[in-house]
DNA sequence: TTTTCTAATCGTAAAATTACGATGGAAGAT
DNA sequence: ATCTTCCATCGTAATTTTACGATTAGAAAA
């Protein structure tokens, strides 16, 4: 193992900031994101009828967003409906606003 | 080979949201960005004394952020002097902005 | 010219990301 | 109870990222 062990800490709002961003970091999840503004909310098979890619794929962008904090699910059994985290997508917003000053 | 070959076509605002985001991806490369702000410029030297990282790791972490356009670096021989691409910065702030309504 | 200093690049290795098809599980419908 | 639908998860493979030490390149200084 060539990689140092200790994790570098970083300030909260450094680590946090980057999380969000790396979320973001891959066009898909951009669109993704997109529509769910726009829709306000969606479920999974609309998505996968939007993007070319394979239903597992969407699911795991999916899972990433989540996993960030940025949309959150809601059981409509046999559907889950997601929606953007309104909470965490404020906390998003500001930091990026605090860190393009 | 998996993977399918052809790229999916997004938006160029949302590659170009995806590209900024994906650079900020990582909790040195946000502190990298918020040292250059605060310092307006510095040297590779200073950040290798800042972050207990190896030389190469902050150079490739530079270049990352260079191949972004999100820095540009000058030449001060024998060193070089980095600083915040304003002009890009200021797309990325208002793609940001945007994206966050 | 040789030395010194700075920073990029190379070579390598481990881990994470991205994509796919296949499988599994939960819940309503028959 | 069985079928069907929806979506998560598994298994796999290619690629990318992240980190390190070692080497190289470029320019000033000796």
């Amino acid at each position: 193992m060539k990689r140092s062990l200790e994790h570098i800490e970083y300030k909260d709002d450094t680590e946090t900031l980057a999380k969000f961003a790396k979320a973001l970091g891959h066009p898909t999840r951009i669109a993704i994101l997109k529509h769910l503004e726009s829709q306000s909310c969606c479920f999974t098979g609309d998505l996968v009828d939007v993007f070319p890619l394979a239903q597992s794929t969407i699911s795991q962008h999916l899972k990433e967003l989540k996993n960030a904090g940025l949309i959150q699910g809601e059981l409509k059994p046999p559907k889950i409906k997601y929606c953007i985290n309104q909470e965490n997508w404020k906390i998003a917003k500001s930091l990026f606003q605090d860190f393009f000053k």
